[in-house]
DNA sequence: ATCAGGTCGTTGGTCGCACCAACGGTTCTG
DNA sequence: CAGAACCGTTGGTGCGACCAACGACCTGAT
């Protein structure tokens, strides 16, 4: 038998005071949930910030989908490569620059973005279950806004 | 020059609303941002997690701590290998259960303890800055919550 | 008293994510 | 035309979170 005993397992109070670790901790938490799904589909985060990106944004050049997905370009090397590898988009070099590859989002790769978009809203709701609707939204303003902030005033300019 | 153009880095929309993507994202602002304060004092996240407990705990098994901050039992070694070189915490068998180590907190680790925290709080205060104070304890609330839930209702009991 | 099953510390890995340095090819700019 | 800047690519680093397995040890049921 397991007898859950409530007595053992707490946590440092100063750690529950402490924002930027209840951040990295609730991010771990997510991390966990969304890796289990991802790799269940056979997918990874870049895979799905890629994809939003070129539905969004059409054919786009290598560099500036780093740039919008704040992702690494040599992490964005083996990014793509795994998404032609599944026809998910298409590299090609932009003849106009030809420093530059092209991606453009294939219908598989429409189709693609938007299974995995379902297998987030799932995580999702499991993550949120405890908070209210507008709850939700009032912590989506402020991580946000933390961000927005970082991003343009402070730190660099995104 | 830099010339910050604000034009071309703006967000896919899709993961602007995809809270778990802005916790991580926000995840990935702190955790650099917690990193390399910590880096300067040769600190890591781990550390601050252990000596935390160990304060409010007293005397306590690698096991446990591992459990109440959420570090693997192999993490745990590893943190306790550092603290121990650096005389901040003090490893030795529990004479009741020669199974376990009895993990003490020295005079030298509670003062550590209290300059990584002083180095947390600056880097809590920056990455906040865009926060009024209502909305940071919001912020907490709303963190707490949902790891709370997790780690009660939902998921692993702790 | 014994023995199976559980716990603990430890070793030795794996994997994803974020990041950096450097290279050749290309374009832009002075 | 030369140098600066940019692009894609390769290769490598480091942390954080995990997992599997081992010997030593404790405990409970028989």
């Amino acid at each position: 038998m397991k007898e859950i005993e409530g007595a053992s397992g707490q946590q440092p109070a100063r750690l529950r005071r402490t924002p930027s670790w209840l951040i990295t901790q609730t991010a771990t938490l997510a991390h966990r949930l969304v890796s289990a799904a991802l790799v269940e589909v056979g997918a990874t985060r870049y895979h799905y910030a890629v994809l939003a990106a070129l539905e969004e944004f059409g054919p786009i050049s290598q560099a500036e989908l780093g740039r919008r997905c704040h992702i690494d370009r040599s992490d964005v090397v083996a990014t793509i490569n795994d998404l032609v590898h599944g026809r998910y988009v298409e590299r090609r070099q932009d003849p106009a620059d030809r420093r530059q590859n092209l991606i453009t989002l294939t219908d598989a790769g429409r189709q693609r973005l938007q299974h995995i978009a379902g297998v987030l809203d799932t995580v999702q709701t499991d993550l949120l279950a405890p908070l209210t609707e507008s709850e939700r939204t009032t912590l989506t303003t402020l991580l946000r806004r933390i961000l927005d902030h970082q991003a343009a005033g402070t730190g660099r300019p995104e």
